[in-house]
DNA sequence: GTCTATAAAGCGATAGAC
DNA sequence: GTCTATCGCTTTATAGAC
């Protein structure tokens, strides 16, 4: 990908995390990467163009920082727990690429409630994360069924996404948020652990 | 509230649960209650306005049939878990009515990142009903600790809400996200009753 | 109160010069 | 590749008749 091109969905992802996916406007595009529309279009085409690349582009950071989630820190062995929270709390910090992936990820859940083309995408992406987390639920309860701790996986997910837009919209603060998923993770896992003696 | 007024709004409510809030055309609204635009504006003077009102009659309608919800049925004395349950998985029926108020609050709820004006009334609203939870919570389990409930209630409020944008978009179906709601339900009621003994 | 007709503005998209 | 200028459609909002 040329910087042109990069610069244009730096631009985009900061207009979607500031007017959302539909309130995104090709002119504030163009001004806030600090060029024309017209360019705009040259690179993507359309409106769509523009929001599909912006996304996956979105897409390709989230993955790089959950990623790195996964890595054994320096500190040395962590609890199969710990690294969990670890990787599900990455979404609640204050770093405008993380409140930009947040805010696009919500805005494509939303949206998607409108607009069945984007279903598909979302269950993919959505499924991918939620087996993420019910592995590392199974490494923290070895034994657990599977059963349990994919459905234990799917309210992780899906609490963690209403607590997102809670802390998003500024209606709780961001240690707040993480208070509650963290609590939630312990629920679950000592749920798991009660299934197994 | 005149009847042309409340027809519209009820127009104004199928048009929310179709193409969102940020999709709401007056036009639309006009054609969905059968009147001009100029009517529409009329009564409602412009597009917030007609917003703020059809939101304003969006949440009567739920707190109509939440609160039916708490009264007693002719079944007798109920446990006070399954009345939580039971009025929490109101939220996922396949009645018009009900998933025009889920969409609805469901939009406002993605909305209110970009639009802080919306944030104070979504604050207030979802106060009342975590209070509501949080009350329900301590009758089923006598003596928890205040906190203890409050966070639970915003546990599972928040979790219901992200159980509830999956339903809509077809991502879960509708028994699939009872069952997880439920489970919660129970985890957190052993849980708090886990505090006290 | 309700309508038809239209003004005014916003926005996606393109033409054509450089 | 990049810009300026503009077209054309959509949508909000109002004027004025009834």
């Amino acid at each position: 990908m040329t910087d042109r091109r990069r610069t244009i969905l730096e631009g985009a992802a900061r207009v979607i995390a500031r007017r959302g996916v539909r309130g995104l406007r090709v002119s504030e595009v163009a001004a806030e990467a600090g060029v024309s529309t017209a360019l705009v279009y040259y690179h993507f085409k359309d409106r769509p163009g523009i929001l599909r690349h912006a996304l996956a582009f979105i897409g390709d950071r989230a993955d790089r920082y959950t990623s790195a989630a996964q890595e054994p820190t320096a500190a040395g062995p962590e609890d199969p727990r710990e690294r969990l929270e670890r990787m599900l709390l990455l979404e609640f910090q204050d770093l405008p690429e993380v409140r930009e992936n947040s805010t696009a990820w919500g805005e494509l859940r939303a949206h998607s409630v409108f607009d069945p083309e984007l279903r598909e995408e979302l269950a993919t992406a959505g499924a991918a994360w939620a087996a993420e987390v019910a592995e590392l639920l199974t490494v923290a309860c070895p034994g657990a069924p599977g059963p349990a701790a994919g459905a234990a996986a799917e309210r992780l997910t899906a609490l963690l996404e209403g607590l997102s837009v809670r802390w998003l919209s500024g209606l709780v603060r961001q240690a707040h948020a993480r208070e509650l998923l963290r609590a939630a993770v312990r629920l679950e896992v000592d749920r798991l652990a009660a299934t197994i003696t």
